[in-house]
RNA sequence: GGAGAGAUGGCUGAGUGGCCGAAAGCGAUCGCCUGCUAAGCGAUUGUACGCCCAUUAAAGGUGUACCGCGGGUUCGAAUCCCGCUCUCUCCGCCA
């Protein structure tokens, strides 16, 4: 959510930045809402203030034994037309807070202009596209061959856009989480946490995906819980409507959680493979700073990120989202892509991004300076990845002309040392 | 699932209708004292929103709201009533 005030005083300038995002937006509402409200606001306090003063007045009058049924009328007649405008007041700061609540972040300086994912800057590539001296297999394939991934139980099972991993295949994503948590715990300093995989609605708020997204998210049936997109939602909501100390930041989470998509309006796009899909894996970074900080620490994060890579020696761009592709509630989103030959794509295996404090007026996570100020935070996050397209990266870049997958060289310890994965098992 | 108890400021904890935004203690900050530390002394110590002043803002002045959340009673609610949420204890069930 943006800041009533700041919008107030730079109306041109957000509705200039948000037309930047190539959707139509209309500030008009703003003004009008927040006019009547503070309307609204002054008479009904004056009111209270009268209320207040009369019944003082009751108060020492009836101590002193005297009459005062004269003014408690008066008192009583004021007091409906205070609870008139309280419920006038309410309905207009409703109004007022859903309509900013459907507004998304301003981009920011640095965040160039572009329609969609084609005006991306590449900001940086690493390594170099691995040759293969025979036709690379996309990793469906590959998966099925191996016999470790299997697409047609996990359908029979639950449906479409699941997958029933096997064998080996289970254990390289077992192996890549712990490799990734690992990493940013004792490398990159940050906490591990494990989450509850179902939220409330206001931590849903507190992020972002409610109440725009609901059509992204599964819901429990017979709660009023959701089942996680993404380790954001409850790692973010950790500090909802806290006021953290200035010493304790930079606050770095890491958490590791499955997450749930419905992928609402996505038919027919990746269909095959583990690309999208209803439920998966993800090792999340999550950070909060002061707004001095927070640019540098996107920086960091991302290339936090990009260490993974870096270690199963994948080669990968990071390229910077334009304003028309950048998500609801970021300033600036840096996607990390990785290579993949079989596809013969880049494909974003993460996503950092940096806030400000969007999410954190929504969800009222602040701090307090040194000199007694309380301010919001900044809160980013990025994915440290996401592991099933981490698989897809690693079956797809260690292909053998044989069908065997390699195991990157970091990743042996967490495969029982094994070199590689052959086909195994009952097909 | 059944029975009971509770939810107050950073923390502990008082407060059963007006004198309560809230005692006291702890903690914290600043100052004094001190060779240093500790102790001691003094002061300060919630958040949000509105208005005035000022205008880059801050500070300041003033008002309103907030004692888990939502409603009700009343001239007036932290305090009384109802609903909800959460926490704790006991019993049952359970990975």
């Amino acid at each position: 959510m943006l800041d009533i005030k700041f919008v107030k005083q730079h109306i041109k300038m957000v509705q200039a930045k948000l037309d930047q995002r190539g959707q139509k937006i209309d500030l008009g509402p703003f003004t009008e809402l927040d006019q009547k409200r503070r309307d609204i606001l002054m008479e009904l306090e004056t009111l209270r203030f009268v209320r207040n003063t009369v019944s003082k007045e009751i108060g020492e009058k009836k101590q002193n034994k005297e009459d005062a049924s004269d003014i408690i009328s008066k008192a009583a007649e004021v007091s409906v037309k205070i609870k008139t405008l309280e419920e006038e007041l309410v309905g207009t700061e409703e109004n007022l807070r859903n309509f900013l609540m459907t507004i998304p972040n301003i981009p920011h300086e640095s965040v160039v202009y572009g329609k969609g994912a084609d005006d991306n800057p590449v900001i940086r590539t690493w390594g170099e596209k691995p040759l293969f001296p025979f036709p690379p297999k996309p990793h469906w394939e590959i998966g099925e061959n191996l016999n470790i991934l299997d697409f047609a139980r996990a359908a029979k099972i639950t449906g479409a856009r699941f997958t029933l991993y096997r064998g080996m295949g289970a254990l390289l994503e077992r192996a890549l989480i712990n490799f990734m948590l690992d990493l940013h715990t004792t490398e990159h300093g940050y906490t591990e946490m494990l989450p509850p995989f179902m939220v409330n609605v206001n931590s849903m708020t507190g992020t972002g995906q409610l109440p725009k997204f609901a059509d992204d998210l599964f819901k429990v049936e017979k709660t009023d819980y959701f089942l996680i997109p993404t380790a954001e939602v409850p790692i973010t909501n950790i500090h909802r409507e806290e006021i953290l100390n200035e010493k304790d930041m930079p606050i770095y989470y890491t958490a590791y959680t499955p997450c749930f998509r419905s992928e609402a309006g996505s038919y027919g796009k990746d269909t095959r493979g583990l690309i999208r899909q209803h439920q998966f894996n993800k090792v999340e970074m999550v950070k909060f700073t002061t707004p001095e900080t927070s640019y540098d620490e996107l920086e960091k994060l991302t290339l936090n990120a990009e260490e993974v890579l870096k270690r199963l020696n994948i080669h990968y761009r990071t390229v910077s989202l334009c304003t028309g592709d950048l998500g609801f509630s970021s300033a600036k989103t840096y996607d990390v892509e990785a290579w993949l030959p079989g596809q013969k794509t880049y494909r974003e295996i993460s996503s950092c991004s940096n806030f400000e404090d969007f999410q954190a007026r929504r969800a009222s996570i602040r701090f307090r300076r040194s000199n007694g100020k309380v301010e919001f935070v900044h809160t980013l996050n990025g994915s440290g990845l996401a592991v099933g397209r981490t698989v897809v990266a690693v079956l797809e870049n260690y292909q053998q002309p044989n069908g065997d997958a390699a195991i990157p060289e970091a990743l042996k310890p967490y495969m029982k040392g094994i070199d590689r994965i052959t086909a195994k098992g009952l097909a």
